[in-house]
DNA sequence: TATATTTGCTACATCGTTATAGCAAATATA
DNA sequence: TATATTTGCTATAACGATGTAGCAAATATA
């Protein structure tokens, strides 16, 4: 095993019996240097296969272009195209990304701020914990200067660049849906209402229930996390009434696909007795059976913008008031088990 | 806006009168620093709101903290649960993890490979894509004396720290519960036979039968990615075919959903008509009806026993022939799809 | 009491870059 | 032809930490 010397620009220097500043300036393309000089050092580089050093010119130049990434959790298939997609946007521009997860716990989510800040990211993009009402971390990184974005979960009250989906109105889009199919008792399986994602979903679709003018019922409308088991749990309960909804909808997959077997045991036919919708387009929303009908939140064009959202912000630092909160589009996917058309 | 200032040691060395030297032995704890003003030190750090900055000592230290992991793809749980457990231990000996992707290509993966090198990583940790073959950027790691781990996928040439499972032992235990079930016609859904794993798997699956006395029948053993599509495809050529198989090991949970997909619509009864298990426990495959038995890789395990391997090969560098190739246990949980005793 | 050892610190070089100032030669301008 | 500007480089000092050598004072040993 030998010890392989690392070559540096000094060894580039030497070659060449040029000055190491020279070298560096070749190897940036500064204008000061001549054309033949960049190209013989170039070549020299790679006969040496040289390998910057990014520690010594981050430490120097303050930069280390390297971007934080906080996502709730790595299993969900939206968080995973967004994610792929903020690394495509900035690995083009030279940017690598580190990415952290929190696994929905704001401890945790303290430990990967630390750690980004620690390791002199460039910028923060970031989603929420579900559990994070305390900001002072995330106040923390604005009170460091560093650029941060965050996508999907994120509190309007920090002023800080934004982007993500229109909650309230995609309430709109299921419940108009819902009832173009013919529903008149929708029930809502929501999310945390302190947040204000889920808030919005819940109040959109009271609005959108008043909007049709139906009437709204507290014992259709549950808070829960969400999970398999709550939507089990909770579609059970509403099993049990003695005027059972024609139509349910979930704030998230998971809920909908417990929804979803609970119905299927009960052999309940999905959509004729009740109709069935999700949110976040998981990939197993297609794959069972019937499909559910889910929203998609335009998971790459969400990436897309809160990449560039922190390119931006990389140029232009943030002047009071001056932040941009991006609201993109959502799809509702209407598939088997809200389609009574087919 | 406040620019703010960085604090360094050099302004707690101001506050204190005391030198920069001392400051750094101080909070690195060193024996020739009194406990007085250790503890002295520590206060004003913490007055200040000091924090170290990685770059510098990383750079002057040579050693970055830093780990990066590369996994083929994101969305698959056992990957995800692999990447909480890495990062778990090594987070607890004070190293953070970087995570790219690999995406299944070739080429991506040599970028994550140069950008984690480019980022002076202290470690990789590896699962290889399905496409590797040409191995010479995972040497451009060794030959830079960084130690590599890898994990699942990985090819027995490279001299490297391994763990992983028992492909072909595990292939046995799915016959031999198949043959216990009853069925005397298995069909094998394979992945690529070039790479190691999945030929584990094939052969272990034919070795298996051979030993149950029961013939081997190229008719129904394929090649294919392991999609969705893919099982879906081979499992519709597999209806058709004068003998139905009565049993159905497929290499991939994907693949097996396909099959089942295609297997439901037929009205084809699973598990009596034809039993179906998967391979790498796969989330949705307890969601879907019915669930889908298969194989559980001990993902923590495998995480946890890849971070300890990086771990001791920093502490150990690597001699000729010294290194651990690690190969656990897996479980075969049997589901509906594959108990007829129900 | 004289000498050896330990303790607790300082001074300074260093990691590999990049940024700033400056300087001679080449070229442009008057 | 004298002066201004541009070109192409060098020298040097940083960035913020750490490691090494060294030195005085305190303590231990003879």
């Amino acid at each position: 095993m030998t010890t392989k010397k690392k070559i540096t620009i000094k060894d580039i220097a030497n070659v060449l019996g040029l000055s190491t500043s020279a070298i560096s300036k070749a190897l940036n393309n500064d204008s000061r240097i001549s054309e033949k000089t960049k190209i013989a050092v170039r070549q020299v580089a790679e006969n040496l296969n040289y390998q910057p050093n990014h520690l010594a010119s981050a430490l120097r130049s303050g930069k280390s272009r390297l971007v934080g990434v906080i996502i709730p959790r790595n299993n969900s298939n939206f968080f995973s195209s967004v994610l792929e997609k903020i690394e495509e946007v900035l690995n083009e521009k030279g940017y690598n990304i580190i990415i952290t997860q929190s696994n929905e716990s704001f401890e945790k989510e303290c430990k990967c701020i630390e750690s980004l800040l620690f390791t002199q990211v460039d910028g923060i993009i970031a989603s929420m914990a579900n559990e994070t009402t305390d900001l002072s971390y995330y106040e923390k990184i604005k009170a460091k200067g560093i650029p941060l974005v965050l996508f999907d979960r994120g509190e309007m009250e920090l002023k800080v660049d934004y982007v993500g989906i229109d909650d309230y109105k995609t309430s709109f889009k299921i419940i108009d849906h819902l009832v173009a199919q013919g529903c008149k008792r929708i029930a809502h399986m929501g999310g945390f209402d302190g947040t204000r994602v889920y808030g919005n979903r819940i109040k959109g679709y009271k609005d959108a229930l008043t909007k049709n003018e139906i009437a709204i019922d507290k014992t259709i409308i549950s808070n829960s996390k969400l999970r398999i088991e709550d939507g089990r749990k909770i579609m059970e309960e509403l099993l049990e009434l003695p005027n059972r909804p024609d139509a349910v909808y979930a704030a998230g997959d998971f809920a909908a696909l417990g929804a979803l077997q609970v119905l299927n045991e009960n052999k309940i036919k999905v959509p004729e007795e009740i109709s069935l919708v999700g949110f976040s387009n998981e990939r197993f929303t297609s794959y069972v059976v019937p499909a559910i009908s889910t929203v998609d939140q335009n998971s790459a064009e969400i990436g897309k913008l809160a990449a560039e959202a922190f390119l931006n912000r990389i140029d232009n630092p943030i002047e009071e008031g001056g932040v941009n909160k991006i609201i993109i589009e959502t799809e509702l996917l209407i598939r088997d088990s809200s389609n009574k058309n087919k």
